[in-house]
DNA sequence: CTGAAAGCGCTTACAG
DNA sequence: CTGAAAGCGCTTACAG
């Protein structure tokens, strides 16, 4: 037996206030306009029955459901519970609520649980790291639902993306370890489907050109623990092993820095330097206390919310895409250059 | 201005299929009565305009939103992101959607929020690790709303809880700590205020008590990075510091290890056990190599997940309170008596 | 300022 | 099996 959900309408409310189910509901909309004494008399019976609105029959006429789809996947890197909080924190602010969907699993599967979420009439799309079939891309844009990748872009630039400047950022470690005077440097790389992946090692490659270096050794991590554990024992379990090492992800660092200490001997950073990229909290963690390249979480939470809230307000608007600087955070996993803090 | 969603409605499928409306919903609910040539001929129909039935419409009329409050709070411990995925997927693979709020903030805040999540016509409230006012509560009874508690037992037991067995937990802690010869036992504990905090230290007192012994310091870091820190900055930074030293949960004991061993040079598990509890992703991390109390994550989250649709199902049901058995991980932070594992 | 009425996009008895 | 009709709980022109 499925139990009664016997809520209190807008007509129970009305009837005891001796008014029209239409001022009730003009009570509860702000900006409609009502009597002082109509709004004292159809509060009053209200709390007294315990009336909330409704908001599915108010989104079912308005049209504005106030629900926004978040997909995320990967919450085992830290960087995603983090956007997840602020993002939710910020859309709640702007008086919407998040519809959440994991999406670990295959794309396919994404299709299918991206079509459920439009049929709850969200507002909009924000993807976390995770991209769309561009079938299903074109299907939002059909149906007046704006989509904003964060921190993943897609090839095709029609789709909104917020993401930090990682091809700057790869740069700045190049440039950070070079006048760290390392010689030998790696890169364990992330998944090599992402933007991320592909900007920051475009970046740090960049940057060592610059000084007329290159990379030494090269080893792929795909963004996860146990296969960058596998690269690093690839990578350094060898006698010319790099003297210092980029590492996509910060996610990825901790394991890789575990390897080298735990498993290898190796020392770091007397034997080898080694930066990551996130700033995630555990990177502050005295353990670890990693160089990496600081994400701006917040900014690029708020640039996103203000993005999304743009292209639900003008369906006119144009993708809007956007890199933010990320700042070196310069810690004690890689040799401090001399003079750097002058 | 705000754009037009000019949603294509099952009236217009209807209309280009040359049926009624109601037939066209029958083919999109499941089990109603339709004959293959109608349904074929809708379905066409459907896939030529795009239509997908509005899932507001429904749930205004069927009064089921299928649609699941989750509020969740310190995603900086690394149990809560783990629990919003696997709850996550767990709902979704019985029909029902994650509507999110965070709620870092004040105790007051989350009334407010929570009466709005209702709002939004939830057919159920999980509450992760956190706890709700009475009246609330009382709301949501009368709303007919199951609410179920995971990590946290509410002191008043009519609402559905699932926990792991703390106490029985900080038992086997204390049990094993004591094999392995110790003599001082610390503990730093929890937010205070938190059935965890309260079942965990009772569960490591009484397995001291068993063997006629007692704690011989105490601190509290309220389940959060700094507050351990300091702790375990008073308890350590002294001669006579325990031996061993049980930390509430898991991401206050990182903290505590890195404190030790990079601030106070104590090694461990040399100097000091320590062991944790929750058993997060980093525990098993060689830097950490924490024993510690694995929290069954998985069986704690069906479990919720199988209690909430039976109260859906059933509004008569009496409220649901378990605690899972968690197991001891035995690492290498704290010494393993000898003989342990044959 | 207020009420009666239409309508949002569906589901579901009720007849046929 | 199928259609016409009522109704879910609201908002919002439209009159008054």
């Amino acid at each position: 037996m499925v139990k009664e959900r016997d809520n209190v309408t807008a007509q129970d409310v009305a009837q005891r206030a001796g008014v029209s189910q239409s001022a009730v509901s003009r009570v509860f909309t702000p900006g409609a306009s009502v009597s002082k004494k109509m709004a004292e008399k159809v509060r009053r019976a209200a709390d007294e029955l315990g009336y909330r609105t409704n908001v599915l029959a108010r989104s079912l006429i308005t049209g504005r459901s106030h629900l926004i789809g978040l997909i995320v996947a990967h919450l085992d890197n830290y960087f995603y519970p983090e956007v997840l909080e602020k993002l939710s924190n910020a859309l709640q602010d702007e008086g919407y609520r998040v519809l959440v969907f994991m999406a670990q699993q295959s794309a396919e599967n994404i299709d299918d649980v991206l079509a459920e979420i439009l049929d709850h009439q969200v507002e909009g799309l924000v993807m976390a790291s995770v991209t769309m079939s561009s079938e299903l891309a074109a299907r939002c844009q059909a149906a007046g639902v704006p989509v904003v990748l964060i921190n993943r872009s897609q090839d095709d630039d029609w789709l909104s993306a917020v993401t930090s400047d990682n091809f700057a950022g790869g740069r700045k470690l190049a440039e950070f370890l070079i006048a760290g005077g390392h010689e030998h440097f790696g890169y364990i790389a992330g998944w090599e489907g992402a933007s991320t992946q592909r900007d920051r090692e475009a970046g740090f490659r960049a940057g060592l050109r610059q000084a007329g270096l290159d990379i030494h050794s090269r080893e792929v991590g795909n963004y996860r623990v146990e296969a960058a554990q596998e690269a690093a024992r690839r990578m350094f379990a060898r006698g010319d092993h790099p003297d210092a090492v980029f590492v996509a992800s910060d996610h990825m660092t901790f394991a890789v820095m575990d390897v080298l200490r735990v498993e290898l001997s190796i020392r770091v950073p007397e034997d080898v330097s080694v930066v990551g990229y996130d700033d995630v909290p555990p990177a502050a963690w005295p353990t670890y206390n990693l160089t990496t390249v600081r994400q701006p979480a917040n900014r690029m939470v708020s640039e996103t919310v203000r993005t999304m809230l743009n292209q639900i307000e003008d369906s006119t608007a144009k993708p809007h895409r956007i890199a933010f600087d990320g700042s070196l955070i310069v810690r004690g996993s890689a040799r401090v250059p001399e003079g750097w803090f002058e």
